[in-house]
This record gives C-alpha cells, sequence and structure tokens, in this order.
DNA sequence: CTGAAAGCGCTTACAG
DNA sequence: CTGAAAGCGCTTACAG
C-alpha cells in the first residue's frame, strides 16, 4: 500500500480511502490512486485489514476432519452463503485423524473469531464452544447451549431398529459413535427406546463403542462378528463406521444380509455405491449445512428470528444390506 | 495479550515468547504466564501473528465453487497434510456460481498470500495465477507455466470417444467446458483425434461450447436432441453437465441409452447413482488434490524434486448410459 | 479534500 | 533473563 501511495503521491491514508470507496477524496485523485493500483497490481492484505475492522464479512468454519461428511455439510454452507455477502474460510487442521482433543476446535475458534471472522460454524465440536462471535455448532456435544442443527437423531435411531426388528431381527448389535456427540446418544437412545418398545431386552455386550472414526470400528466389528452368538443384525450409528463393518463381514466370509444384516447412518454418497447398498437414515448433510449457514449469517447481522436450536427431519433408506435373519 | 501481561506482571515481550517456547525466559516466569494464560482462556490471534511472522505453516486453496468435484479434491488435500505440520485454509467466495471472472482467484491469493499463508493450491484458475509465495494450480489454464497437477484429459477424452465409436457411433456431439481451460481444451482435443482416427469427419454443428457450469449444458442440450438428425451419441466435457444432459433427455422423452447415449468426464460420486449409471473417465479428483498437496508442501520447505507438471492416469468406467446406436 | 498519528495484536532485534 | 520500542499492513478519528 505504500508503494502506491508513494507513485500516486499521496498518503496511504488516502489509498485506503479510495481502496474502501470512502466519500471525500476528489475526483483527480481517485483516478491517480486507481492507476497506480492498477499498475502495481495492488490487493490490500485480508489480514492486515481484518486486524484493523471489526466487521469482515468471512465467516469461518471449523472441522476436524474432512470425510463424505464434512464435504456434504460444506455444499450446504457453501450454497447458503451464495450472493450473501460474506466470503466463507474453513479451517481444517492437520491432525486429521488424531486425537479428538478437546482442545483443537476451542483453539481455532479462538483463533480466528479473534479477528479474521465475524462469526463461525463449528462440525461436531468436543466441547461447548464460547467465543466473542456468533457460532453455529452442527452437531453439538449433549446439553449444549450454543445454537445449533442436528438431524432428528432419536427418530433416526428408533427407525432403523424399528426396521430390523419388522424384519424378525431380535440380536441387534449397536455399534455407538463419540459418547459426548448428543447425535451420538440420541442414536443410541433409538436404538434402546425400538428394542424396549418391541420387549426384546438390551443385551450391554452387543453395544460397542466407537467413536465415529470408521477405523474405531473394525476391531469391534470384527469382535461382534466372531462371537460364537453373532447377533444377526449390526447397526453402526455411522455410515463410515458400518461401510468398515461391511469390510469385516466380507474378510469373514460372512454374506450380508445372508449371514448378517447391516445399517448405519447418515447416507453418504458412498452407501449407495457399495455392494450390497447400504440400508442407512438419511439426515441430509446438506441441509444441515444449509441452515446452518442460514442462521449463522442473521445471527451476525443481528436479526435472527428463528429457534436456536434446529432439528431437522430423517428419512430410512433401505437398500440391499438388511433382510430378514436366517431361519435356524 | 496484554491481559495475559498484566496478569502474570510481565511484559507482553515475554508473554510472546512463552507462548512460542522461545529459549531464555525463567522457570518461574513461564509458570506464571501459564497460569495467567490458563485464567484467562488466552489464545493467540492467528491474524496478528501472521502479519508479524513470515512464516505461517497455514496453506491456502482457492476454489470458486463447491462441488462434488470439490469436495473430492479436498478429501486428498487434507489427507496429503495430515499430520504434516500445515494448517489447511480454504476460501470459497459468496459469489457460487457467478461470473467466471478472471479476476476472483488473483484478488484472493492476492490477499490470503499477503501474509496468511505460505502458499496455495488453486482450483480450476481461470488465469496464469502469481504470487509472492509457492503456487500450485489444480486444471490450469492453456499454456499455463504455473506447477500444476491434472489427469490425462487428452487420453481420457480420446478413450471415451473410443468407446462410443466401438459401439458403432457415428454422430457424436460433444458439449465442451470452458475454453481457457487446459482440461476442456484436451478434452475436446482428443475427442477430434479419436474421431479423426475412426475417419469420422468432424461436425462443427455437434460441438456445443458449454463452461463446467451444469446449468449451461441445459440449453445445449436440448438444442442437440431437438434436431431433426439427432446425434446418437453426446460426450460432456464433465459429469455435471452429462447429468444435466440426462436430465433433459428424460424431460423429451428420450430414453437413455436406447435413443440417446451419453457419456461424462470425472467421476463424481452422483454418476454412479444415476439411472442409468453415467459412463464416464475417471480422473480420480481425489488423487489430485493429494499431489498437489504434497508438491506444494515440498515446494513450500524448499525441497521438491519431482518435475512442475504432473499428469496423472486416467480410467474409463463404463455404466448404462452407453449402448450401442438403433438401427435404423 | 488530505495528511500525520495512533493503534489493531502480535514478534523480534536491541539494550540492559 | 526481561522490557521498551519498532514495525507487520492496514483504518480511522483528528486536525488542518
Amino acid at each position: 500500500m505504500s508503494d502506491v501511495a508513494r507513485l500516486a503521491g499521496v498518503s496511504t491514508a488516502t489509498v485506503s480511502r479510495v481502496v474502501n470507496g470512502r466519500y471525500g477524496v476528489s475526483a483527480s485523485t481517485i483516478a491517480q490512486v486507481r492507476s497506480a493500483i492498477e499498475h502495481l497490481g495492488y490487493e490490500s492484505s485480508l489480514v492486515a485489514t481484518s486486524l484493523r475492522r471489526s466487521r469482515t464479512n468471512v465467516l469461518g468454519l471449523v472441522s476436524h476432519s474432512f470425510q463424505s461428511y464434512t464435504a456434504e455439510v460444506l455444499k450446504g454452507v457453501a450454497e447458503a452463503l451464495t450472493q450473501s455477502g460474506f466470503d466463507l474460510i474453513i479451517y481444517a487442521n492437520s491432525d486429521l485423524y488424531g486425537t479428538y482433543s478437546e482442545g483443537w476446535e476451542r483453539r481455532h475458534l479462538a483463533r480466528l473469531s479473534g479477528t479474521l471472522t465475524d462469526g463461525c460454524i463449528v462440525i461436531t465440536p468436543s466441547g461447548d464452544m464460547r467465543s466473542n462471535t456468533p457460532i453455529v455448532a452442527i452437531d453439538p456435544v449433549r446439553d449444549s447451549t450454543v445454537p445449533s442443527v442436528t438431524a432428528d437423531n432419536l427418530a433416526g435411531g428408533t427407525t432403523v431398529v424399528e426396521h430390523l426388528l419388522a424384519l424378525g431381527h431380535r440380536r441387534i448389535a449397536f455399534i455407538a459413535g463419540r459418547s459426548n456427540l448428543e447425535a451420538a446418544w440420541l442414536r443410541e437412545e433409538g436404538y434402546r427406546r425400538a428394542l424396549a418398545s418391541a420387549g426384546v431386552p438390551v443385551d450391554p455386550t452387543l453395544i460397542a463403542r466407537g467413536d465415529f472414526n470408521p477405523e474405531s470400528a473394525v476391531p469391534l466389528a470384527r469382535a461382534l462378528m466372531d462371537r460364537e452368538d453373532r447377533p444377526t443384525a449390526i447397526f453402526a450409528a455411522s455410515d463410515g463406521m458400518a461401510l468398515k463393518a461391511l469390510e469385516v463381514a466380507k474378510e469373514l466370509g460372512l454374506s450380508v444380509p445372508g449371514d448378517l444384516s447391516l445399517a448405519g447412518f447418515d447416507n453418504i454418497p458412498e452407501s449407495a455405491l457399495c455392494d450390497p447398498g447400504l440400508t442407512t437414515v438419511d439426515q441430509s448433510m446438506y441441509r444441515l449445512g444449509f441452515e446452518a449457514a442460514r442462521m449463522l449469517r442473521s445471527l451476525v447481522n443481528g436479526n435472527w428470528e428463528g429457534p436456536h436450536q434446529i432439528v431437522l427431519p430423517i428419512r430410512l433408506v433401505v437398500r440391499g444390506s438388511t433382510a430378514a435373519p436366517r431361519t435356524p
């Protein structure tokens, strides 16, 4: 900027005024500055500007992983921000599948919202976030008070287990997700309620503790499938984990759905591609992202009228991976 | 930071030293500062830090759209950066499907690379980018001199048209992509060469000018399908456009592949889901992203040994949307 | 209409 | 071992 000022023969203050279209600059000066900018190919530094200004018109999104789930959410977020006047910055840390350290999101949120962003979306945070700018959480932790958007995970868990029960399954295992997430807890709760309603007692040994990371499901699925009294169906709390379970079943020479029915949750694109197709719960991650962005936008502008906790409907998607259990 | 300094009874310089783990601070002072940081929940501002420092350990990615293609690329980029010590910032502008303005990427690149990022990946840039930090382009413009990663688009275009020729098609239309992109040009060149090799003259009226934006294909596909001398096959330069053409065909009551064969390019997840499945060229967008990130990382670290233009192999994926033409 | 100066939150020589 | 001061690239009252 100082180069521009020198070339145009004015102060940096004036250059700044021209760049930001402030009133009170003579036409001839504007022309001079413009031509100097053009000549030098000058662009103002986002960083310096945001350090000085309070409003940046940039929204942030913090996510610790970058799998199908996140990609779908992102599409929704981007769509909601189209023509909104807000740009989007996504911050992903390098420690992709690292420990789900409580601190990560909080730290990066703070680093961004200090000055760079006017507000942030946090995907599956590991704790209750706090910031001096608005936040919207997608899939918050349990008992979160932060504005949030989630699918109706309770209904989803119930529906898919009811589907398995209706097929005739009674020994239904569950691979749980990260237990501090509300979504994981409600899916499990749905599982329990559906069983209870059907008068099927919950067998605690059939509940395996995963963490939504697909890899975490591998040993759990193997253990369940190796049992003498193998369950006839497994419901995994995410498609990522269910797909890993499907791989394990193939390794073990189990046919799905012949020997074992398998169901997931999310409906990521891969679930329609695998063989057999995965029965799952569609939670429209796209809409999760879309609604979160819409909410954040209004929150930042101070004109949000809706509720602070949004719950979106789900839909059971039945594919080839579930069928009636083999009669003994 | 000044709050921390005050609470700990030291200068901000000392706080900075503690935060950054610099040598030459007494153990007791470190403890004091640490506890003040803890107490206040202090996090250094990314913006302020990057303004002052030259190296930030943050890599940038600039993209103007956010569709399936981008999402796949992103997964690869994120994977390549895992445990690399680099964080990733993705910048997406709000003007999603706006005009492909030459200026956009250039402007944002400048705004980021000024201080925030140590280097950037640019996806399908609209011009040749220039920056004071390293850049890697995914799908660059023609005759670009910037380091880049692309699929073997020439082979891809040739292969898919050879496939159509082998099925017996002779009137094969082509819906082109953004002509300034090397990828678009090479796909078209592949189309031309395959026809030439087979001794089929190119009919210029069968070449429609799209721009990779799926919507751009709608009127073009309609025009091609409305012709009395309708082509028996259409090859679209991207799956996004091909899928739109498929929709148009359905609207018009044309059966695919009965009345018309359809092929695309990219192999986005949706191409396997549509009905019929889309015959296409798999260019592994994941690997595009992965290789670009690997290259950028080394470029920034100053230890890149490989070539500056990487071309990745492609693979023809035959699905239900192509078949022999109906014999008249 | 324009410039000199202060300051956004940091880091880093330079003194001590 | 620690602090005062300068400066990263901007913007914005405050004078003039």
